[in-house]
DNA sequence: ACGGGTAACTTTCAAAATACAAGTCAGTTG
DNA sequence: CAACTGACTTGTATTTTGAAAGTTACCCGT
């Protein structure tokens, strides 16, 4: 256990449900959707810009910025003279499968007319 | 199954991928307390409006009424003199609980102090 | 050295969503 | 008839979002 599980709930705030404590992480539009993309193999900044909802780069910044202080993902200089990022998640990060496994389980269930998913592609370097 | 699967994709907008489209429903700070509090025995307007984490009365109307929509939950006049409603989880709706399963596992490894959940209550009368 | 290009952001600002309080409405109870 | 209840709705201030443009640091070709 590499990202020390039951770590400060700093970002807990409307209650101590598990439920809440959760969503108030991860509960909006766009966050799970760059958890998504870095499960799918997008790393860059760019990569993950262009994905397919076209997020808003603002928002994108946020959300990487937040889900590294979760210790969702972590950021790594892969080239410094210009300075290049990639996104990796981390263990927890990871852990997040499931909770899209599920999401992706109920659309192909109840919405039409939604995509295939590709595999997960585990990155090598991790 | 009486829920329809596979019903018009109407609320579904920013992309096909399953995820987005599930997010679009259910992915924002409420809707899914909502759907908690119906898992675990609540089902009047106050009964929800007094939960824990005290959602404002406008939000709370309004997610009822995406739900409603989304097919996700039923309302049910159970008194008509002075009109009182009572909200259901469809089959649509519970079937998001490996959804909240999900949440509830990863929130119970990453985050301290959470509460016990309490099990899910499945209501007779439906 | 200059112009153009790229990646990774940040800034600006209008529009939409949220939060809080108060108000409405139908009916019931004392 | 006054007070109360449940189920909302309305008004308004605050916060978040979204779209576009700007910034910074660097590389490349000429």
């Amino acid at each position: 256990m590499a990202q020390t599980p039951q770590s400060s709930n700093s970002a807990c705030h409307r209650s101590r449900c598990p439920v809440a404590c959760v969503l108030d992480i991860i509960g909006d539009k766009w966050t799970l959707l760059v958890v998504r993309d870095l499960f799918f193999g997008r790393h860059t900044f760019k990569e993950l810009q262009n994905s397919l909802e076209r997020i808003p780069t603002n928002i994108l910044a946020d959300r990487l910025k937040r889900l590294e202080q979760q210790q969702i993902i972590r950021r790594e200089l892969y080239q410094s003279r210009p300075k290049r990022y990639r996104y990796h998640l981390t263990e927890k990060g990871r852990d997040l499968g499931p909770v899209m496994q599920s999401l992706i389980g109920w659309s192909k269930k109840y919405i039409a007319d939604t995509l295939e998913v590709p595999g997960v592609r585990v990155d090598p370097g991790a």
